[in-house]
DNA sequence: ATTGATCACACCTTGC
DNA sequence: GCAAGGTGTGATCAAT
């Protein structure tokens, strides 16, 4: 029989959010880097943080439009 | 001649600072009321803090392109 | 005759809530400012802030010390 | 001839950021996932949270420490 | 009433 | 060193 200590279960868990850690670390790093690059090839990254910004943006209201619809489909009985 | 101490310079500051959370504290419970208004007369208040979200990120949006405009007209000297 | 339509009704609700939110905001914003003055002058904002924090549960405390004297009150005229 | 245009570049680049965003995205919910799990299984996760800053503290200053004595071995291999 | 979801606030880290 | 953005936490609100 196998027993699960909670201080096995523990250990798992920081473990495994440590290497989540890691990886998110990892991905900001690859992030920074594809910012340095573009400021190497002369572009304005401040410009380039505020489009991706205001995509980011408009992609949420767009999400927030259709859910208000299915909101309203709701009420009427369409849905 | 008067002499300010820091002592009453943090009163000063730390009486301020409640009065002002006071107005806040009013202010949302004047909001509060607005909603049980509203849903007295039959309103669905959920739909209505999303149609209040969604034309807050409409705004936000909107200003975000104007400082994103504007960031790209001072970068060609246009400003 | 004056007609009120829903319409109109939510109109108004809208409206009148996007003006409160607009005051809140507005106070939030003289909050930060008197902290950013308080900075200014020296003060640490991170202990001003705990401070009131502090000074708020003392006074809920109070509060509910005085509810409770009373329903003792009420209990023992009851009596 | 290949011609890559600053209009083509600068596309390349915010899909690039867009994606690591996404995968970024994607590992903090696998983290906020196995907190979740922790909390299921009657951890106290703010507990978690503190152990792991902790260990995470003490691995930067064994790396410091590291550092510091390859320094040393530096200099007094310099003598 | 309780519980889950949503939202605003405070803190902290990161980029400039 | 400061300003800004992201993150965690606490309050708030709706649904059961």
């Amino acid at each position: 029989m196998t027993e699960i200590t909670s201080q096995e279960q523990l250990k798992s868990i920081i473990s495994r959010i440590e290497e989540l850690e890691e990886d998110k670390k990892s991905v900001s790093e690859d992030i920074k880097e594809v910012y340095l690059e573009a400021k190497g090839n002369g572009f304005d990254t401040k410009a380039i943080r505020r489009v991706i910004k205001l995509r980011k943006m408009a992609e949420q209201e767009r999400k927030e439009q259709e859910e208000l619809v299915n909101l309203y489909s709701a009420t009427i009985g369409m849905e």
